[in-house]
DNA sequence: GTTGAACCGGAGGTGTGCCTCCGCTACAGT
DNA sequence: ACTGTAGCGGAGGCACACCTCCGGTTCAAC
């Protein structure tokens, strides 16, 4: 009964334009506004993202009508990356399945303000594709629950705004990051 | 050798005008800008702010004649807060002493987005907030640690930086909150 | 009560972002 | 090669934020 984990993709690939122009300008403008959120969050001047992408700001509105339409599908690109990331995992041991995982969400999430802004979302398609996330990842925290080295008192949820709140927030350095992140999953893993 | 915990304050108070309107406008000023900054982040509108404490956009600009004036205030105001508290906390238990601190960090901080921004500015007012709060939070972790109870492999820094990135990212409510950022500080404990 | 200095508010100039509209361009199908 | 159409870009109108400036107001000191 797993729900397929790419429901998204589709929806994404539907909307790109046919011809060779047209795809180009689609895909750099795609680029370019996932940078522009990474570096502003979801707020990013819509003209900025179009200079990124040299492309007309008529261009961008034509392809994507709403600041919404084109946060949804840099979103859901990435949300695609990861639930692709998710089914490699599936012979690695529990723990180390489940961190590396998060280690790709923390990592992919080059969106990341802009993802933070969205987890509480309640449009149609970031429901979609948290479903879509929560199909790919929730397995590996409930196999590491049921081998007993992941605490049972929490769901993937809780799991994910932690990881989120942490990559999001400014470090001195990669080190600081990465070891307050590791202590942090420390006080998720059970049975040391 | 204990850094005085409040250098902070008088900074501050200076600023404030000695006429009773004055003082009055300034108060609401600050009042209003910390309840922007919370919704909106480190760029919310001056004129809203303004708008908010029911005074002229000129009468902003004269108090604080930037931006980060106004922000450095309200930051300041907030650290001080945060000095006071912890020195509250000296006779209880280590461990106890230290989280609820913490939970008044997580909490005092309604400028959330704001401070979280902040954490790595590089002004000479921001480094002497920064200072005045390892100041005053800094001796709780060390004594949680000499006891025992909290690991000894982190910083001050990394701890802050942690609760204030899951602080600031938005859960389903607050019981969601709570319930994570245990879990992250049950991996700062140790000896259990 | 008088008075002058401090303080007030908001009009208005400038910049920037949002979004629409339309004359021009270049692709794809024949 | 021809041509119709999908697609292009950016000018321009609107809204809003930033910040300055100054005529009018209000406090507090005497």
């Amino acid at each position: 009964m797993t729900a397929t984990p790419f429901p998204v993709s589709e929806i994404v690939a539907t909307r790109r334009p046919h011809r060779k122009d047209a795809a180009r300008n689609y895909d750099a403008l795609l680029a370019a506004a996932r940078e522009a959120f990474a570096e502003h969050g979801a707020e990013a001047s819509l003209e900025d993202i179009a200079r990124r992408a040299a492309v007309g700001i008529g261009t961008l509105y034509r392809n994507f009508p709403t600041r919404r339409d084109l946060f949804e599908s840099v979103y859901a690109d990435e949300v695609n990356a990861l639930c692709r990331a998710a089914v490699e995992l599936a012979d690695r041991e529990p723990w180390e399945a489940l961190t590396t995982w998060l280690d790709g969400f923390a990592g992919y999430m080059v969106t990341k303000r802009a993802i933070r802004e969205a987890l509480n979302d309640e449009s149609d398609i970031f429901i979609a594709c948290r479903e879509s996330m929560y199909a790919a990842g929730g397995p590996l925290l409930e196999r590491a629950q049921k081998a007993g080295v992941a605490r049972a008192d929490m769901d993937f949820g809780d799991l994910l705004r932690m990881v989120a709140g942490i990559t999001a927030t400014a470090f001195e350095d990669d080190a600081q990051r990465d070891r307050v992140l590791a202590i942090a999953l420390d006080g998720v893993r059970t049975g040391r």
